[in-house]
DNA sequence: TTGCCCCCTGGCACCGGGTGTCATTAGCCT
DNA sequence: AGGCTAATGACACCCGGTGCCAGGGGGCAA
C-alpha cells in the first residue's frame, strides 16, 4: 500500500532497498526519527516490517546510505596517500577528499547529517559508525609513525580529526550556502595549528 | 529476593540508588551489558523493574553514576578558571581537575569507563552525555573570545578537547599501572601543540 | 513443458527496553 | 486518629529487533 508499487512477492525488487531509504529519510525529516516507526517506513516503501530489517540491521541505519563504502574509501586515499607529507596533512587530505561530494549529492548529504546531527538517537547511533571511521585513520597513522595502532598518538589523531570534521558538518549545516570542504579546511587548519585564534 | 533485603514498600528506601548501581555494574561488567536485563539488575538491587526505571531514565545510565555533577563541577572549574591563561589551556586544565579523582575512586570508575568504552551500546550512548560536555565548554570558549558558542571555533575546541580526554581514557584502561592525569596531560600536549610528534 | 532449487518475502510469535496508569503502603504532619 | 504525600510494584501497552516457517517467483536442467 504506496504510491510506488512493485511487482508481486519474491522478486528481488530492483532498488528496493535505495526506495526505503528514500522512504525513510523522507519521514524522519518530516515527523522525526522517533516518532516514526518501522512499520511506517515498511509501508510507505511497499514492503513489510520483517523485509525492513533485511534490508538494514536497525532503525538508525536506514539513515545512512552505503556508509562502509565510504570508509573503504577513506581507507584507500589514505593508503595512496603521498608518503612525503606529513602524516596529519594526509589524514586530513584524505578527509577533504573523500567528502568532495558531487553538487547533484549535495541535499540528500545535508538531509542525512542534519538528521544525524540533531536526532539524539541518530547522534548516539553515530558513534558506533565513526568507531570504524576511527580505526581506519589509526592504524594508517600507527603504519606511517612505527607504532601501534592501539597507543595513544595514533588514536588520538583518529579520534581529534573526527572530531573536526563532524564539528566542520555542523557548521556546514547551520549555514545553507557555504562549501563543506571550506569548513573542513578551516577546521583542520585550526586543529593542526594548534588553534592559532585562541592565543589569549 | 536479594542479598540486601530492605524493610517493606513505600519506604524511602535510603541508598537505593546506589545499590541499584553497583548491582547494575557488577552484573554488567561479569556478564555483558546487553546479555543482562533489567529485570534481572531490579531483582539482584531488591527492586521491581518499574521502580529501576524511576531511577534510572534507560538501561544505560545505571552505569553512568552522577555525571549531571561531573559536568556541573566542570563548568565551575571554567568559570573560575584564571582569565590571563589562553583559553586552550584553561579548558585542558579544567578536564584534568575534574577528572583528578581519589585512589579510592579509581576501581569503580576503571570499571564504568570499560564498559562505556567496550560495550557498543554504551559507547553510543556516550555521545550523548558528552554533547552535554561539549556545550559547557563551547559556551566557555566563546564567552572568552568573544564568539559565539555555535560557531566553528568553540565547537572544534570543545568537540577535540573531548575527544582527546576520551582517548586518553582509553589508554588509561588499558594500561593498568598508569595515572589517568599522565594520559590526559600528554594527550591535551599532543593537541594543543598540533601532534609535534607527527612531523614527518 | 515440467520439475526442481534457490532466494526473496511476509506473517507470526517472542524477547527486551521503556512508559502510562492505578492501587497500595509507609511515613509524616495536624 | 485522620489525611496528605511520596515511593513502590503490578499490569497493560508500544516499539525495535529476531527466529522460524511457509509460500511464491525466477532460473535452470532434463
Amino acid at each position: 500500500m504506496t504510491a510506488i508499487e512493485t511487482a508481486a512477492t519474491g522478486v528481488p525488487a530492483e532498488g528496493t532497498r535505495a526506495r526505503v531509504e528514500r522512504a525513510a529519510l523522507d519521514l524522519f525529516t518530516l515527523r522525526g526519527f522517533e516518532q516514526v516507526t518501522t512499520d511506517e517506513v515498511a509501508d510507505a516503501a511497499g514492503i513489510s516490517r520483517r523485509t525492513f530489517f533485511r534490508y538494514f540491521a536497525t532503525k538508525a541505519d536506514a539513515v545512512w546510505g552505503d556508509f562502509a563504502a565510504h570508509v573503504a574509501r577513506l581507507e584507500e586515499l589514505l593508503a595512496g596517500a603521498d608518503p612525503a607529507q606529513p602524516v596529519l596533512a594526509s589524514v586530513c587530505a584524505a578527509y577533504v577528499e573523500v567528502n568532495d561530494y558531487a553538487a547533484a549529492e549535495l541535499p540528500l548529504l545535508r538531509e542525512r547529517m542534519l538528521l544525524i546531527l540533531t536526532e539524539p538517537a541518530l547522534l548516539a547511533h553515530s558513534q558506533l559508525r565513526y568507531a570504524e571511521v576511527d580505526r581506519v585513520v589509526a592504524r594508517y597513522v600507527a603504519a606511517r609513525s612505527a607504532a601501534d595502532a592501539t597507543d595513544l598518538v595514533p588514536r588520538l589523531v583518529a579520534a581529534t580529526t573526527r572530531a573536526a570534521a563532524t564539528t566542520a558538518f555542523q557548521a556546514w549545516l547551520a549555514d545553507e550556502r557555504s562549501a563543506l570542504g571550506t569548513h573542513l579546511r578551516q577546521a583542520f587548519a585550526e586543529l593542526t595549528a594548534g588553534f592559532p585564534a585562541l592565543l589569549r
